[in-house]
DNA sequence: GACCTGCTGCGGCCTG
C-alpha cells in the first residue's frame, strides 16, 4: 500500500514521524496570509522546517516548474551546503517541479553557467553572492520573480555592514516585487523589535519565538587547589589534567579558545599529555587552509574526532550532531557567545545541550557563575545596526549602476527604505554620486574613480568594462590583511600567519603551527615554505585579531554576584571557590559592587597608583583611563602609565599625587567628552587605521587579483596615501569622517563610555588607601608590565610582588601566579627580532 | 606599523 504523497506541511513532518510545534504552525499560518518576520528560537528548534515549509506550501505548484522563487541567504559557505541537504528532501515531496541550488564562491563554473542561463526555484547563496547576483546587467530580470527572501543566522549580520548590504539587496528586490515576503532566523539575540525593524525595512511583521526548553546546562571545572589558582593569566594551562579527564568522560566535545594563538598551544599541550590521542583530536581555527578545516569538520559530523581545539571559527550554525560537549577556556565575554557555544552541542532529539566553563584565573570564576545567571535570566547582548555607513553606500551605488543602471530620484527612496539609510540626508546622498561619479574634488583627474556617469537617457551605468570587472572582484564588506601562506616544500598548505610573524625568523627556526612543529625553509613572496622539525623550543605565531570587551550584561551579572559575596552569600562552586580570594579582597580593601565605585590607591616603588573598576569591558576603560589621565593632567603637569581590563583600570603616575583629593566628579563630566578623548588617545592614528577598510569598502583600493593578492604592506601604503592626499586636498570627504566616527563609536564603544561615565556619577565613591596591591588590582599591574617587559623579566618582576604579598599575607600563599606564567610562556613567546641589516 | 591574549565571515580576473 502506497501512502499518498503529503502535500501539507504537517504531513511532511508525519512522514519523518514528527509533530509540528506550535511555533511552527504560527509560521506557515503568518506565511500563508503573507505576512514577513523574524522567527527567534535556539540552534536544532526546527526554524529551518518551519519557515522552509511555509514557503513550499504558500509558492509551490506541485504539478509545476517554477523561476527563481525562494532565496535564502546565509553568513556562511558551511552552512550553505548544510542548508542544501535540509531543503532538498521536503522539497522532492511538496514541489517535484522545483530546483534547487547553491551560489557561492565556491560554486563551479559549469553551475555557473547553468544558473547564468535559468536560475532554480530556490537558490541558497551568501549575501556577497547575493551582491553579485545584483550587479548582472539582467538583474531585475532574473530575480523579479522572487517572491520570498529568508535570512539565516540574521543575529550574526544584523550589527555589522554585511547586514547593511543584505538591507540594501532587500530594498532592491521589494522594488521589483512589493509584495516580497522577508524572513529572518535568529538565535541568541537581545532586541528582536529592532532585529526585526531592521530586517523589514521599518515595515512591522510578526515576531514568532520558538521553543524555549532548550536552556543549555552550565557549569565550571573548578580548579583542584581554589588558593593557590592564580590571580592573572590568560592561558590556563594548569586546568589541563581537569580537562583531559573531561574529554575522557565525554564523547566528541568542542573545546574553545579565545585566542588562534590559544588554541595552538592548547592542542600541542594535550597532544604531548596524551599521545594516543594522536588522530583523534584536532586544531580548527580562521587561520588554517580551507582543507584541513574541511578535514576536521567532516571528521566532526561523521563522528571521527574526540575532540576539537577551536576559536569561534565553529560558532556558527553547522550541525555537528556527534557532539556531545562544550568546554570554554577562559572567559566567554557575553552571554549570547556562551548561549550560540553551547548550542553546539547536544544538536540530537532528546539531549540538552551543556557547556563548561574553564577559569584561567580566580576572577573568572565569578564570572563564570554570572554568566550562568544572566543566561538563566535571559539578559542576551543586543546587537545594533550600523547607522548610514557611506563606504557600504558607495558600493552599492556601483553595484546597481551594473545592475542595469539607476536614476538618482528614484533610487534614493529604495535607499531612505532601509533601516541604516533611514534618515540619509540629501547633501550625504549627493556627496555619495558625486563620490561615484569621479572620486571627489582630489581625485576627478583619475579616470578609475570615474566609476558611474549617466547615459544619455539619464540613467546612471559604469561605462567601463576595467571598472566593471573590478568592481565585481571587490563586492563585499569583509576586509582582512593577507597573510603570509605557509606550505610544505612539497606543496601541501596549512594556513597562513602574518608577515610580521615571519619576518621576525630566520630559516632553520622552528614554530608551532596548524598543530605541528615546522621548520622555517625560506620565504618567497608571500609564502614561506616549511618543513616537519624535530626538538621542542619553538615560536607560537601570534595574529592581530580584534578584542572583544566583556559585555554589558556579563559584566552587571558579575557586580551582582560580587554583592552577593559582599553579603555572605555563598550561593554557588564558583563563589563558594573564590572565597580565599574574595574575602583578601574585602580585607585589604573592599568589594566592587553596583552602587559604589572603588577606587585604590597605592604607592609603590614605582609610583602612585589608582585603581578603578567601573566594570565597562576593556575597551570603555581604555576610554576612560585616557579620558581621565587628560583631564587630571590638565590641572597639573604629570604623565601616566595606563592599564586596563575587562575589569577596571590602572593610571600610575612617577610623581607624587594626592589621589583622594584630586578623585573630583568633574573628572567623569560629560562635557567635552569626545574632545578630551580624541586629545588624550591617539585618535587620528586610530582613524586612519579604519580608514584602511573603508578604502576597501568604498572602491578606493582595488585589493588585485586571486592568486597575486597585494600584501598587506602594499595595501597599507595606498590606504594611507588616500588618507592623506583627502586630508589634505578634500577635508570635507565623508569617508574621512566616517573613518572617525568608527573610532569612536565602534572601536572605543563611545556610547558605552558615555552611559558608564553616567553611571558612574550616581554611584558612591570609597576610597580605600592600600597596603598593597588585591587581587582586583594585582591583573592590572601585570597587564602593564607584561606590555613593557620580555617573558623572562616579568617573571622574575611577579615573583617578587608575590615574595612581597606572601610576607603581607602573613607566611600563607596566596597565589601562584609566577608558577603559572612561567609555565604559561614557555622558552620563547615570540621569536627574536632578527637584527637589521646594515 | 603597532600590537603583544586578542575572533569570525565572503568574493573575484585573465588565459580564444
Amino acid at each position: 500500500m502506497t501512502r499518498a504523497r503529503p502535500t501539507r506541511p504537517q504531513d511532511w513532518l508525519a512522514t519523518r514521524g514528527w509533530r509540528p510545534f506550535p511555533f511552527q504552525r504560527t509560521v506557515w499560518r503568518a506565511v500563508a496570509e503573507g505576512e514577513s518576520g523574524l522567527l527567534h528560537a535556539g540552534t536544532g528548534a526546527g526554524k529551518t522546517h518551519a519557515v522552509w515549509l511555509a514557503a513550499l506550501a504558500r509558492f509551490a505548484d506541485p504539478a509545476a516548474a517554477a523561476p527563481l522563487t525562494v532565496l535564502w541567504l546565509t553568513p556562511m559557505r558551511a552552512l550553505a551546503s548544510d542548508t542544501e541537504r535540509a531543503l532538498a528532501e521536503p522539497m522532492a515531496a511538496l514541489a517535484p517541479g522545483w530546483t534547487l541550488g547553491l551560489r557561492t564562491g565556491d560554486t563551479g563554473s559549469a553551475e555557473r553557467a547553468r544558473q547564468a542561463r535559468r536560475l532554480p526555484s530556490a537558490l541558497i547563496t551568501t549575501p556577497e553572492s547575493l551582491s553579485l547576483l545584483l550587479a548582472r546587467a539582467d538583474a531585475r530580470a532574473a530575480l523579479r520573480s522572487v517572491r520570498m527572501v529568508v535570512v539565516d543566522e540574521w543575529h550574526e549580520l544584523l550589527g555589522n555592514k554585511r547586514g547593511v548590504q543584505v538591507q540594501l539587496a532587500l530594498a532592491r528586490l521589494r522594488q521589483w516585487n512589493p509584495t516580497l515576503l522577508t524572513w529572518g532566523l535568529s538565535a541568541t539575540l537581545g532586541d528582536l523589535a529592532h532585529a526585526s525593524a531592521v530586517l523589514l525595512g521599518g515595515a512591522t511583521g510578526r515576531l514568532v519565538e520558538g521553543r524555549s526548553d532548550r536552556l543549555p546546562q552550565i557549569d565550571t571545572l573548578l580548579p583542584a587547589r581554589p588558593e593557590r589558582f592564580p590571580w592573572a593569566g590568560h592561558l590556563g594551562l594548569r586546568m589541563l589534567p581537569a580537562l583531559i579527564t573531561e574529554l575522557e568522560a565525554a564523547g566528541s566535545s568542542l573545546v574553545f579558545l579565545n585566542t588562534r594563538s590559544q588554541a595552538e598551544r592548547w592542542y600541542q599541550a594535550l597532544l604531548e599529555a596524551r599521545p594516543d590521542w594522536a588522530g583523534l583530536i584536532a586544531l580548527h581555527h580562521g587561520s588554517l587552509d580551507r582543507e584541513v578545516r574541511d578535514w576536521v569538520e567532516q571528521g566532526l559530523k561523521q563522528g571521527r574526532l574526540k575532540a576539537v581545539v577551536c576559536t569561534s571559527s565553529l560558532d556558527l550554525g553547522v550541525d555537528f550532531s556527534p557532539v556531545e560537549r562544550v568546554l570554554q577556556i577562559g572567559s566567554v565575554k557575553g552571554v549570547a557567545r556562551l548561549l550560540q557555544r553551547a548550542g553546539r552541542a547536544g544538536h540530537a532529539p532528546g539531549r540538552r545541550p551543556r557547556i563548561t566553563l574553564v577559569p584561567t584565573h580566580s576572577l573568572e570564576l565569578i564570572e563564570a557563575a554570572a554568566a550562568r545567571q544572566a543566561a538563566k535570566a535571559g539578559q542576551l547582548e543586543a546587537r545594533r545596526s550600523p547607522e548610514k555607513p557611506l563606504d557600504v553606500l558607495v558600493q552599492h551605488l556601483v553595484t546597481v549602476a551594473l545592475g542595469g543602471g539607476f536614476r538618482p530620484e528614484t533610487l534614493l527612496p529604495e535607499i531612505r527604505s532601509t533601516w541604516a539609510y533611514r534618515e540619509l540626508a540629501d547633501d550625504e546622498w549627493q556627496w555619495a554620486l558625486a563620490f561615484v561619479r569621479q572620486g571627489g574634488p582630489s581625485l576627478h583627474a583619475y579616470p578609475e574613480y570615474r566609476r558611474v556617469a549617466p547615459d544619455d537617457a539619464g540613467d546612471w551605468r559604469v561605462p567601463d568594462a576595467q571598472v566593471a570587472r573590478r568592481h565585481r572582484m571587490g563586492i563585499g564588506t569583509i576586509v582582512s590583511d593577507a597573510g603570509v601562506t605557509v606550505q610544505f616544500l612539497r606543496g601541501g598548505r596549512l594556513g597562513t600567519v602574518e608577515e610580521s610573524f615571519i619576518a621576525r625568523l630566520r630559516p632553520g627556526e622552528a614554530f608551532l603551527f596548524a598543530g605541528r612543529l615546522l621548520e622555517l625553509v625560506r620565504v618567497h613572496g608571500m609564502v614561506a615554505y616549511v618543513r616537519l622539525a624535530g626538538g621542542a623550543r619553538a615560536a607560537v605565531p601570534r595574529w592581530n585579531g580584534g578584542r572583544m570587551p566583556l559585555s554589558t550584561e556579563l559584566a552587571d551579572a558579575m557586580l551582582a554576584q560580587l554583592e552577593h559575596a559582599a553579603a555572605g552569600q555563598l550561593d554557588s562552586p564558583e563563589l563558594r571557590c573564590a572565597a580565599p580570594l574574595l574575602s583578601l579582597q574585602a580585607a585589604w580593601s573592599a568589594l566592587p559592587g553596583r552602587d559604589t565605585l572603588l577606587a585604590e590607591s597605592l604607592r609603590s616603588r614605582e609610583g602612585w597608583h589608582l585603581f578603578l573598576y567601573p566594570f565597562a569591558g576593556r575597551q570603555v576603560h581604555l576610554g576612560l583611563a585616557s579620558l581621565l589621565g587628560w583631564r587630571l593632567a590638565r590641572q597639573q603637569p604629570v604623565t601616566f602609565s595606563i592599564s586596563v581590563n575587562d575589569y577596571g583600570l590602572e593610571l600610575l603616575s612617577a610623581t607624587a599625587i594626592d589621589w583622594p583629593a584630586r578623585l573630583q566628579p568633574a573628572l567623569f563630566d560629560d562635557a567635552g567628552l569626545l574632545q578630551d578623548l580624541l586629545a588624550g588617545l591617539n585618535a587620528g592614528e586610530l582613524a586612519q587605521r579604519r580608514f584602511r577598510e573603508i578604502a576597501r569598502i568604498s572602491g578606493l583600493v582595488f585589493n588585485g587579483y586571486p592568486g597575486a593578492a597585494k600584501s598587506a604592506r602594499q595595501l597599507q601604503a595606498s590606504s594611507s596615501l588616500f588618507y592623506e592626499v583627502f586630508r589634505q586636498h578634500d577635508p570635507d570627504n565623508r569617508l574621512l569622517a566616517q573613518a572617525e566616527h568608527e573610532v569612536l563609536w565602534q572601536e572605543l564603544e563611545g556610547q558605552r563610555l558615555a552611559e558608564t561615565l553616567a553611571t558612574l556619577r550616581t554611584r558612591r565613591l570609597v576610597h580605600q588607601a592600600l597596603k598593597r596591591p588585591t587581587p582586583f588590582a594585582f591583573p592590572l599591574m601585570v597587564a602593564r608590565f607584561r606590555e613593557r617587559l620580555g617573558s623572562e623579566k616579568l617573571a622574575e618582576r611577579i615573583a617578587r610582588m608575590l615574595a612581597e604579598l606572601e610576607r603581607a599575607a602573613g607566611g600563607e600563599a596566596t597565589t601562584d601566579v609566577a608558577a603559572s606564567l612561567a609555565f604559561e610562556q614557555p622558552a620563547a613567546v615570540a621569536p627574536p627580532r632578527r637584527r637589521r641589516r646594515p
